[in-house]
DNA sequence: TTGTCAATAAATATCGATATTTTAGAGGAA
DNA sequence: TTCCTCTAAAATATCGATATTTATTGACAA
């Protein structure tokens, strides 16, 4: 969950630990897509045994950031314009119907928490990109977050960290230029906290797409 | 994928044995839900290293067959009847999606499949369970196999094993008697060969939903 | 030059042992 | 009794070493 944190708090496990920090410099693009994951140079890296590192890496296949190849070892999951395309449009129908479930049968503990995290995001917004992005991807997900269904919830957050590894790709390439997102937010949010179900999802359907052209533009170059 | 691989063919990899094995207990009931996964216990039936065993728990993690609490261990997820209702949604939900992307481009070699593996199913219905069951779950990815969206494939064969899980949990119970559906499954068939989505979703709907009254009916006793 | 094969090097997968953490239970004080 | 606290037992998590498997290199033959 936590982006940041190699050295502030006690890790409570070796293999959590791993799993984070790893989990981490494959969104960032630290550890390039398609790499080879080499076990005793990650062992250096994050400084701990072979089991927790073939843990961790166990971990992040079924969030489909690392693929493993029998008895060959693992490799950080390839990119492409096809399974961006994919992570977009699975996205998009599954945050639709989980937003349109958490209006559904809206409570006041939700629609709190989705003024408080924008808040929080709003005040992200000037500092540094990770944490941006973190306070971003909790709004995003406390929007989905009354749906009633944890695993659909599970499937969106799954989905949501593959398309921010798309999203730091894009960055690195020069042509991408974060473009301004803050009343696209506030529409959403707006949408929510009033119970209409339309606009809410049209607005983050939106949202999701033209930031998806953006990036698939930059895929092309 | 295989289900009943113990002894035949010399397994790739210890880790691949375990999880192939561990996780066919899981679905069958064998390790009931809940349990504690003690990897010394497991050590002993899968006859194998604790190394292999924790891969193995961690990848049935993703699966959501197991879940891990950290530092104190592995169990069985636990089942319920919200859990049941929210994978018989959510599975719904996503085949019909996968369905209607299949049938929208048919191509000759996937609905030659689908004959073929439907034909199997049907000489696989007098056989034991294990065997059918095998032959049921290919025919039905089969229906979803020409959608164009791997991750979709993949979060629907997930679903439908959390699915078969419930029904071994209902087999085991006495008010559960299994019912006749090849009827059911040779019209899902004839309305995909015939590029009939509307039919076929409808059908394929109609037998997830009417399996899922019949068991879920079985949870409330 | 090209292709094949054997020997070597590298990397993975697995094991056995150990340190650390959690759980269970006994004993005693309020 | 009920609630702590402390200790012993059990189980987990992790390490270091080894066996297996895969990849690489270089010699030799076609």
């Amino acid at each position: 969950m936590n982006l940041i944190d190699d050295t502030g708090t006690k890790e409570s496990s070796a293999t959590r630990g791993a799993y984070l920090t790893l989990r981490n410099m494959i969104l960032t693009g630290q550890l390039p897509a398609g790499q080879k994951l080499k076990i005793e140079q990650l062992r250096n890296v994050l400084k701990t045994g072979a089991s927790p590192v073939r843990e961790a890496l166990s971990l992040l296949t079924s969030d489909m950031l690392v693929e493993r190849i029998d008895q060959r070892g693992f490799r950080a999951a390839p990119v492409s314009k096809a399974n961006f395309e994919e992570i977009l449009s699975l996205r998009c129908t599954l945050e639709d119907l989980a937003l349109r479930q958490s209006i559904a049968k809206p409570s006041a503990s939700w629609e709190e928490r989705l003024v408080l995290t924008h808040h929080h995001m709003k005040k992200a917004a000037g500092q540094d990109t990770a944490v941006f992005e973190e306070a971003h991807k909790i709004f995003h997900m406390a929007l989905l977050a009354n749906s009633g269904s944890p695993m659909l919830e599970r499937y969106c957050a799954q989905l949501y960290d593959l398309n921010i590894r798309y999203r730091y790709l894009a960055a690195a390439s020069s042509s991408y230029k974060s473009r301004d997102v803050s009343a696209e937010h506030a529409e959403i949010l707006e949408a929510a906290v009033q119970h209409d179900a339309q606009a809410a999802s049209a607005s983050l359907l939106n949202h999701y797409r033209r930031t998806g052209d953006y990036l698939s533009k930059s895929l092309d170059v």
